[in-house]
DNA sequence: TTGTAATCGTTACAAATTTCACGATTTTTA
DNA sequence: TAAAAATCGTGAAATTTGTAACGATTACAA
């Protein structure tokens, strides 16, 4: 199986989204071209980028929409659900357990967790909020893959130690703090301030 | 002024923070080396990308916080605050309109459009809910230079049009849609599922 | 059946980004 | 005061990423 290159790997998530979209208006093939008109990419790129799950394309046609979609399913989503658990459930963790694009792709949000009193025992959107106390327990319990950190930033670090500790090996963390992690666990940081504070350097640009 | 390549900016931002974060707690001079270990990038990329700045450091003390701050806030934050507007005041939007990590930033949301008239006239967090009709005339009014997408992604693309048609240069997209957008338009996508599946891939090698 | 147009796949090329190596500078210490 | 230690800044090398060019292939039309 031949070696992803690291960005390659959100194109092809977003190739994948595209064609679920075309296969549901009932589009049979499509061809780089009008894959890189819808998705802002060239077309030179994402040939280049579908060349490495082998030759899949017909010259003067394009691809065939599920018959591209399977393939790319195979090197970038998982056989089975990739299971998730939330901490913090304030406005943002909410945000993401009521999210509803979560469905079609395979994942899903096992448990949430939470300091709060007033906010553990409840249900949000048919996810049960524990106490965080617990949060070892059922991460081992339910094979949990991911964890996602929406607690204040201030908390961030804790939070972490205690994922990393249940066995974690993937963390989202959206709290505007750098966490401190071994090497054999991957963090994805989104911060929301960098990101609008970066785009507002690209409007300037 | 030179050129500040296109990745560099991201990390500003981050030095910034972790900056920020460090002046806080009393530090009045940090190195190359310790701003790698915290943000987990390595020393020589945290040098090369502050060289673009100019030469700020001292040999054997590294680099006074408060002043490393100042400079490169001249190079990545605005002399204004930057208004932004929300589209969508659903869990995601009402999340965005709550996230405190903009009070310090110089961000700031100066209006919300919804669709729905329950949620229209209502103030979350300070800021007012319009009916999107009224998006043109509020945005014009009031100088805003971000407009930030929370809505369905089935009307992701009618919001940017709206957007563009009312004169914002810059969008932050959470919809899991491509937009359609003029060259003189900037985009930054937050797709969630892509983030969490790219995640998970990076977990898996 | 042959020619033509559209599109893919791939090799070579270019650009951007990161890493390396090391000289230069400054503080501290002997 | 001279040597040592720590750190910066930077040109060059290496790597990664993206782009261009173009031959190969296929469907379709004449």
């Amino acid at each position: 199986m031949k070696k992803i290159s690291r960005r390659t790997i959100p194109r092809t998530l977003l190739y994948l989204r595209t064609l679920e979209s075309l296969i549901k208006e009932g589009r049979y093939t499509v061809s780089s071209g009008e894959l890189a008109r819808i998705t802002g990419l060239t077309d030179v790129q994402i040939r280049k980028d579908i060349s490495n799950f082998g030759r899949v394309g017909t010259p003067r046609i394009g691809y065939k929409t599920r018959e591209l979609k399977n393939i790319l399913k195979d090197y970038v989503l998982p056989e089975n659900i990739i299971r998730m658990v939330l901490f913090g459930a304030g406005s943002l963790g909410t945000a993401i357990l009521k999210y509803p694009g979560f469905r079609k792709q395979r994942l899903k949000i096992s448990a949430a967790f939470d300091k709060d009193k007033r906010k553990t025992g409840k249900t949000i959107n048919g996810v049960k909020v524990y106490p965080v106390e617990r949060a070892p327990e059922v991460i081992r319990k339910s094979r949990v893959d991911i964890g996602i950190i929406a607690v204040p930033s201030e908390h961030g670090q804790e939070v972490a130690d205690l994922m990393v500790g249940s066995g974690l090996k993937g963390i989202v963390n959206f709290a505007p703090v750098s966490l401190n992690l071994p090497e054999n666990v991957s963090a994805r940081d989104i911060d929301l301030s960098i990101e609008f504070l970066a785009l507002y350097c690209d409007t300037r640009m």
